[in-house]
Parts: C-alpha cells; sequence; structure tokens
DNA sequence: GGTTTGCGTGTACAGTTGTACACTATGGTC
DNA sequence: GACCATAGTGTACAACTGTACACGCAAACC
C-alpha cells in the first residue's frame, strides 16, 4: 500500500469532499456536523480530530486549497492571449465555462464570502484581492488604462472582480447552463463592466458628480 | 391584558428578535435549532410551530420584516432632497450611518444574501432589484443619465445596487465606526460608484471595448 | 354564560451531536 | 526484528435535537 503520509493526505481529501457534497446539496457549511462529514468520507467520527480542529478549521482549508485551483486556472487562463478588444467578452464567457465545471467549488465560495465565519470571510476577501492585483498587472501588460494611477486602476480591477465574483451565486443559481437566461446573465455582467472600463477610461483628476 | 393578535404578535417578534441575536453573535442562522430560539424567545420548543414551520421559514418572514424597514428608510431619506452633485458622497454616508445603527439588519441580509437557502437568495435578490427600480426612478426624477436607454439604466443601478449590498459585509467587519479604515473604504467605494456613473455618462450605443 | 378557538405548556422519545478515552494496526526508524 | 509514532477504530456518555401528543387557560364568539 502507499505510504503512510499519502493514506493520510487522502482521509483528508475524503474529508474535504464530504464537505464539499454537502454543500452541494444545497446545505450550509455551518449545519455540517464532524460526524455528518466523517459518515460520508467512511471514518469514524474521531478521525476528523487527525486533520482539522472543528469545521471552521476545514472550511479555511478548503478555501486555500480552492485558492490553489483557482490560482492554477488563472495562469492558465493568462497564457492563451485574446485579442484586447473582446477581452470582456472573453473572460466572461471562459469564466462561466469554468464555473459550471467545477460548481461546487464556486457554491462553497459564494456562501461562504459573506455567509462564513469572520475567518473564512477574510480569506475569501483577501484571494480576491490577490485575483484584482493580478488584474492590474494584465491590464498594464496589455497597455490598457494607462492614464490612470496605480491607486485608482486597483480601484478598477476591485470593483471588477467584485462585481463577478458577487454575480456569481445569481449564475449558479440559473436553471440551466444554457439558454435564454444565461445569455442574459452575460450580457448583463458584460455591460456592467463595459460600463466600469468605459469609466475608467473616461477617468480625470476631478469627475464631474461626486 | 392586550388581546389576542398582539399577544401572538409579540411572541412573534420575540422569536424573530432571538433569531438575530444569535446572527449577531457571529452565528450562520442555518446553525440555529428550534429549541435554541425558543428558549432565547422566552418560549417552549414547540410554540415555534405556532409561527413558522421550520428556521429557514422564520429566515424568510424576517427578509420581509427587514425589507418593510429597509424601504420606509429608503422613502425619508428620499424625501430629503440633495445637491445631484454630491448624490454619492452623500447617499453613501447615510448608508454607512445606517448600516451601522442597525447593524444587525444587515449582518443577517449580508450573510443570507449569498449563503441562505435558495429561497432565501431570491428573496434578497429580489428586494436589491426593487431598490435598483426604484434608484431609476429617482435618477430619471433628478434628469441624470437622461441619454441612456431604460435597459441601459437598469444595468447602471443595478451594478450600483449590487456594489454597494456585496460591500456591507466588509463595513461590517470594520474594527470601528468611525476611523481611517471607515474612511478609506468610504472613499473606495465612492471612487467606484463614481466610475460606473462616469462610464454611464459616457455611455453610447457602441462602446470601445466589448 | 356556555362553548369554541388557538397560543403556549409540559412531557416524552428516539435520533444526533461533540468529544473523551482506551484500543488496534501498520508504516517508519533504529 | 524490536521499537515507537500515529492514523484510524470502537465504545461511551451527557447534552442537544426535532417533533408528536395531551393539556391548560384565557380570549373571542354566539
Amino acid at each position: 500500500m502507499n505510504n503512510r503520509q499519502e493514506r493520510k493526505l487522502l482521509t483528508r481529501q475524503s474529508l474535504m469532499n464530504a464537505a464539499l457534497q454537502w454543500v452541494e446539496e444545497g446545505q450550509h457549511i455551518s449545519s455540517l456536523s464532524i460526524r455528518e462529514v466523517a459518515k460520508r468520507a467512511g471514518v469514524v467520527p474521531t478521525a476528523f480530530y487527525r486533520h482539522f480542529n472543528d469545521v471552521e478549521d476545514l472550511a479555511l482549508n478548503l478555501v486555500d486549497e480552492l485558492s490553489k485551483v483557482l490560482r492554477q486556472l488563472m495562469r492558465e487562463v493568462r497564457q492563451q492571449r485574446t485579442d484586447p478588444r473582446s477581452l470582456i467578452q472573453d473572460s466572461l464567457s471562459q469564466y462561466c465555462d469554468y464555473v459550471f465545471r467545477h460548481r461546487v467549488f464556486f457554491v462553497f465560495l459564494s456562501q461562504s464570502m459573506t455567509g462564513g465565519t469572520a475567518n473564512v470571510r477574510r480569506a475569501i476577501r483577501s484571494e480576491l484581492q490577490y485575483f484584482a492585483n493580478e488584474l492590474a498587472l494584465d491590464l498594464r501588460r496589455l497597455n490598457l488604462l494607462g492614464q490612470l494611477s496605480q491607486d485608482m486602476l486597483d480601484n478598477v480591477t476591485l470593483l471588477t472582480i467584485n462585481t463577478v465574483a458577487s454575480s456569481t451565486m445569481e449564475l449558479l443559481d440559473l436553471p440551466s447552463q444554457q439558454g435564454a437566461e444565461l445569455l442574459q446573465f452575460q450580457n448583463r455582467l458584460r455591460r456592467q463592466l463595459q460600463l466600469v472600463f468605459l469609466g475608467a477610461a473616461h477617468w480625470a483628476p476631478k469627475p464631474l458628480v461626486s
């Protein structure tokens, strides 16, 4: 059989998957009991403590784990350069695809972004901040919005990321993964992001409306 | 003693307040048990069923109740006309004030917006849609963004409301109700909204970046 | 003023919960 | 091969859970 560390990691992943399964069924992670998650992972309740202190600890580790996965995705997406003129459109449809392919990840992150404990919320927010920073780097690299100060560029990207993130639960709630509703959702979100970037393109030190 | 309906309404409110108290302590509503909320309300567990079917039912009624309160607030705020040039600034600081004065309302709504059950999420989203529609009416009344189509105006207001709503949990997480962090938060959110409105002001049928 | 209605009580019970404690079994180390 | 170290097991128990059921009692109604 495998060595010891690998086997431990395996049951650790079983526990995490069991927790995600619970979330996938429409339940909130805070209502998950140690016994329930252990049962689903196929281990005895007390084995849980070999890996996590409590459910919040598990949730925090889940955020870390999913963050790794999402960062990896982002790296891949950023390699395939797209036409800057259709940047929003392309990124958005790629994102929606990815959300559906990893549905439960986003259900968990969405429900915990505002619905988790203080620590979990903080962890997810800091992850969104990371994505916003990466987006800012990309925009600089593509020579977009070059006239903006770094501070203002950060505002633009954080608003962008936050808008996408907080729309994601709505995306997940759509009755089907294709159809009129999805198109409507994508169009709405696309136009909202276009608004933001249009505003950014016209930003000047002293705006008209304050 | 009071008549019967009033007394029933009183324990109903006790139950709702007890649930909010639970949320105020940093707990998630989905981890609230019928026995716990009944104990806090000072009634016997089975009395709960005279008012609600289960905790989700209570949560849905809580959303309705808080919506009434917030709509009332909105009406009051809209009566005191402010200078359109400082519309964002003024509305924002009024909003922050109100959030702190009714902290637990917003903690509950924020945590349930994405963290609640499907029904609760839908209820809150529809409430946000209402606020977005009201904002659109106000903007029309003030002759702002008059060149926009109704459809695009709706996008602007929904983005505005969603941005404020999804920032609210972060506002609630600030360590104090006054200080550098609050100013920083308000400035960031203000600039983000300015971006949106600046984009809206420059919106034309065919935007540069799509 | 007798009857009905229905809100809140009290008891009961089976299922679930967290977690302590003693254990087994097996991989890793010498 | 003898020896730990430790991941997972099994048992145990007190606390908590949802909810069924019968009841009391005061308000509402005729």
